[in-house]
RNA sequence: CGGAGCGUAGCUCAGCUUGGCUAGAGCGCUGCGUUCGGGACGCAGAGGUCGUAGGUUCAAAUCCUAUCGCUCCGACCA
């Protein structure tokens, strides 16, 4: 009899962090590596998570007032050309379409013919395209806000990629905004920002920071960007998701432009902003553990799998048993869903049917055989807890109370995950202490180490030097700092501006 | 683009140094049986132009040359 491993993933995240993290992927059936490097595809339990967050999301983005549109995946190349720091900022990564046909080749296959007057690239993002479009649809003050949001993919073609973290393309949202006075652009910049807060917290069970970046982490040609920073379970910061407040950058660059009431052209402001599928990986290195993948029950695709257990004889009743318990929760609301239950009446073995349900994070699992259905209950096992541990409830009680256990678990993992950062999370004083935070005893393969630092910062060529040396980034200047002033941990000059230092992704 | 490594079954890999049986293992897959309330076991089976193209040789997965691809580590990034 093969013995079976302490643990369902293995390494396990103390051991390797980062392999940890593919093989719950794996694990879990949420994606896996394509042919086409730094591409992956998404299978259907992870796009089924993609789907229930764009559902979320979308519905606060139209709460908010924005609308749906789409733009091309090609963008002008002459279109990039025009905003200087945003060229610069992504030039490096663009893939470039230079022919519009395929021809045979001298050895059999194909070749590139019809060479594109001017190259077309794929968009890294839509600023360029979506501006000129703006340029076009605004001529009086009174064509303002636009307010639109796309849905789409974007390819950065990055060096190194990781699933989910950092892929050639990817899917996200990018919300493009076009206001007439500042004040409205910046409010803008800060509803998202929250809108994206909010959905972090209250949806994804993740707590993030919200604050602003500094000059160098600043999007390509914005004049601010804000973000909301989360810590992941290897103590680093994941930035995930981002608000730029783009002043009238973008458009002076496209004039975007219109008459304003008193009858002047006048340049928009305009903000945009976005987050991608690396919510997933967010979310997966939140709260998963060394069992595989932990899922926040508002996000889960599915919230129970009822696994029956019957033999030949008994069939028949479990399964009649488990369909009523079924009907039963599927008319219940849950996180503006109807609760979702799969029976899993696979002819597997049942041990390995409940660990592919563990591996995949399912909130809720119920054991359902006929010493069950004989005291009418069911028995439960719940992914916040260990897989042993698991309780027997009586089926009415189970339905009546199905609703709140999985909002209890859903607070459970914030809880958990905000204390986690909390534990993680040291106020610096002076350079040393820094210095010990964030380096590893075994500096070949460093350990889980680190954390978050805040400390009071003043900028200074010479602490960027410093930074570097350690990998540590500014994360951002947090919102809702005590304002009473302090020493800077490096500089030791005098400021009030605290930053969030930390080891990123 | 720099450094390292790897391409052999669906997956993970052994075999290569020292060329030579019919190219192997584990996992997975298919069938049958025993099992089934915690990751099963037995038996039988399917599955490979050894990344590709040349070369050396009586003989190449193994040696040589070229080429393609991928992974990992750096510089860059949501």
């Amino acid at each position: 009899m093969a013995k079976a491993p302490k643990t369902a993933i293995e390494p396990t995240r103390e051991q390797d962090y980062p392999e940890w993290f593919q093989q719950v992927i794996k694990a879990a059936e949420l994606a896996e590596l394509s042919p086409v490097r730094g591409c992956m595809v998404i299978k259907p339990w992870g796009y089924a998570l993609w789907e229930n967050i764009q559902q979320v999301l979308d519905r606060m983005f139209k709460e908010t007032g924005h609308v749906n549109a789409y733009f091309p995946l090609f963008i002008p190349m002459s279109y990039l050309e025009k905003e200087a720091e945003h060229v610069e900022g992504f030039a490096k990564e663009c893939a470039v379409v230079t022919h519009h046909r395929l021809e045979p080749s001298p050895d059999g296959g194909l070749q590139p013919a019809g060479k594109l007057e001017e190259p077309l690239i794929v968009r890294p993002t839509s600023e360029t395209i979506i501006g000129e479009m703006f340029s076009r649809w605004v001529q009086s003050y009174r064509d303002l806000p636009i307010l639109i949001n796309q849905w789409a993919n974007v390819v950065r073609w990055e060096m190194r990629t990781r699933m989910f973290l950092r892929t050639a393309e990817f899917l996200w949202q990018e919300g493009h905004t076009a206001h007439a006075t500042e004040a409205e652009a910046r409010e803008e910049t800060e509803t998202m920002l929250k809108v994206y807060a909010d959905f972090a917290e209250n949806w994804m069970a993740m707590p993030v920071i919200q604050g602003e970046k500094t000059e160098g982490e600043r999007f390509p040609g914005a004049v601010a960007t804000y973000c909301i920073e989360a810590m992941m379970q290897d103590r680093k910061a994941l930035q995930a998701g981002t608000s730029h407040f783009l002043g009238q950058n973008f458009a002076k660059a496209q004039k975007i432009q219109y008459l304003s009431d008193q009858g002047e052209e006048t340049y928009a402001w305009t903000t945009s902003w976005g987050v991608s599928t690396r919510l997933i990986g967010a979310m997966i290195m939140t709260h998963s553990d060394d069992d595989g993948l932990v899922l926040p029950p508002k996000l889960a695709p599915k919230h129970v799998v009822i696994l029956p257990i019957y033999k030949d004889d008994s069939r028949e009743a479990i399964l009649n048993y488990c369909n009523e318990i079924a009907e039963a929760l599927r008319k219940q609301l849950f996180a503006n869903r109807t609760i979702e239950v799969e029976i899993d009446d696979r002819d597997l073995r049942g041990g390995e049917k409940v660990w592919q349900h563990i591996k995949k994070g399912v909130p809720i699992r119920l054991e359902i055989g006929p010493r069950d259905m004989e005291k009418d209950a069911v028995f439960m096992g719940r992914r916040d807890k260990g897989p042993k541990e698991k309780q027997t409830l009586s089926r009415s009680d189970f339905i009546d109370q199905a609703v709140s256990i999985l909002e209890e678990m859903q607070d459970n993992l914030y809880q958990r995950a905000l204390e986690f950062r909390e534990d993680n999370t040291k106020t610096i004083e002076d350079k040393e202490t820094f210095k010990a935070y964030f380096t590893p005893k075994n500096k070949k393969k460093p350990e889980i180490h680190g954390g978050f630092a805040r400390a009071y910062y003043v900028d200074d060529p010479e602490l960027e030097t410093f930074l570097k040396e350690l990998k540590v980034t500014i994360r951002c200047l947090p919102f809702e700092e005590e304002t009473k002033p302090g020493r800077c941990f490096f500089t030791g000059k005098e400021t009030s501006q605290v930053a969030i230092f930390a080891k990123a992704y």
